[in-house]
DNA sequence: CCTACCGATCGGTAGG
DNA sequence: CCTACCGATCGGTAGG
C-alpha cells in the first residue's frame, strides 16, 4: 500500500510540474500566483506546499528537469552527428520539434533568473551551463579548431546561436504553427551559409565598409 | 507661472519613464510595484496615479516613446546606408551601441507584450509592426528582391536577425560589458555570410544531409 | 508515528 | 501632487 500511496504522490507532483511550466511560460514568474497554479493542477494551495517548499523552489525543479531533457537530446545529437554543422543541425532540429510549451522553458529560464534568490540563481547558472549553454559552445569550438568554422569567438558563435532560436521559444508566436522543419533549415542555413547571395557582388563590396 | 508648472511637470513625467523604465527591464511587467515606482522617482503612489492612468499606461509610455526613438534610428540607416547589408549593419551597430537601458525595451516588449489588456496590446501591436519589425522586414525584403540576399521567407529571416540581437537586450549579461564594434561586427557577418569555413569542404558535404 | 492533503487564516502588499 | 485609506489578493503556514 505504500508503494501505491508513493505512485499517487508521484503523479500529483508531476501533474503540478506539468501545469505550472505551461503557466509559468505563459505569464512569468510573477505573473503567475501559487493559487491559479493549485486550481490548475487541481489540489488546494495547502497542497502545493506539501510538494514544493515554496515558489521558487516549485520554478527551480521545471527548469532543473527541462534541463536533464536537454541534456540527453545534446548527447544524442553529439553522438550521431559526425561534423558540427550536422551536431548543430540536429540539436537545433530537435528542440524546435519539442512541443511549444516544452522549449518556452529555455526563455523562461533565461527571463527570470534574476528574480530568484542568490543561492537558487548560482546553483540554477551552474547546471544550465554545464548541461546547455557549455554543450553549444563546445561543439562550435570543436568546429573552430578543425578549421569547419571560421576563426571566431565561440561565445559570440554560441549566443548568435541561441538568439536566432529565440523567437521560437515564446508560447503563443504565429511562428510556432509554422515552425516546420523547412523553416528550421533556413535558420540553420543562415547561420552557416548566411543570407548573402553568393552569385552577388554588392555584397562582398559592401562588406569591406 | 503654469509654463514654470508644466515644465515641472514634464520633468516628474520625464524622471518617471526614466527610473520605471530601468526598473521594469529588470523585473518584468509584474515583477515591479508601483511603490518601488514611486520611490524610485522620488513620488508618492498617489502622485504616480497623477501622471499616469494606471500601471499599464506607464508601461506603454515607455515603450512607444522607445518605438519613437527606433523609428528615427531606421530612418537615418535606410537613408545613409545603399545597399541592404550597410543598412541592416547600421540598424544593428546603432542598436547595440546604444546604452543597455534603452535596448532592453526590445525585450521587454516583446516579453510582457501578453500581459497587457487586450485594447492595449492591438494598439501596441500595430505600431511595434510600423515602426519596427515591418521596416526591417522592408530592407530585407528590399535585398531579397534585389538579389543581394538568397530568396529566403523574409518573416523568417527578420525574426533571425533580431534573434541574433536577442542575448543583449538583456539588462545585466556579461556580453553587455563586451558589446564592442568588433563583437556586433562578427554578428552581423554571421548573418550575412555564415559561421562556416568558405574554403572547407566538409561544411558544404554535411549542408545536404 | 506516517502520507497526503484540507479549510481557514497569517502578516504584508497589490493596484487604485 | 499628498495622506489616508479600500477591496482583493499575494506567498506561505497554522492545527487537525
Amino acid at each position: 500500500m505504500n508503494a501505491s500511496e508513493s505512485a499517487e504522490t508521484a503523479e500529483t507532483r508531476a501533474r503540478i510540474l506539468a501545469e505550472a511550466k505551461v503557466l509559468f511560460s505563459r505569464h512569468g514568474y510573477h505573473g503567475l500566483s501559487m493559487r491559479i497554479i493549485a486550481q490548475a493542477a487541481q489540489i488546494s494551495k495547502a497542497g502545493l506546499y506539501y510538494h514544493f517548499a515554496d515558489k521558487e523552489e516549485l520554478f527551480v525543479a521545471i527548469l532543473t528537469s527541462y534541463l536533464d531533457e536537454l541534456d540527453v537530446l545534446i548527447r544524442g545529437a553529439e553522438a550521431e552527428g559526425t561534423s558540427c554543422r550536422t551536431r548543430i543541425n540536429l540539436v537545433v532540429h530537435r528542440i524546435l520539434a519539442q512541443p511549444s510549451e516544452q522549449r518556452a522553458v529555455i526563455r523562461l529560464a533565461s527571463q527570470e533568473m534574476g528574480e530568484l534568490s542568490e543561492a537558487a540563481q548560482q546553483a540554477f547558472h551552474k547546471i544550465y551551463y554545464e548541461k546547455f549553454i557549455g554543450r553549444i559552445a563546445a561543439i562550435l569550438q570543436q568546429g573552430i579548431e578543425s578549421g569547419e568554422l571560421r576563426p571566431l569567438d565561440s561565445t559570440v558563435a554560441t549566443w548568435t546561436l541561441l538568439g536566432m532560436m529565440y523567437p521560437y521559444f515564446y508560447p503563443s508566436s504565429s511562428l510556432h504553427n509554422a515552425s516546420t522543419s523547412e523553416i528550421v533549415d533556413q535558420l540553420v542555413t543562415i547561420y552557416f551559409d548566411g543570407v548573402s547571395n553568393p552569385a552577388d557582388k554588392a555584397s562582398a563590396t559592401s562588406r569591406s565598409q
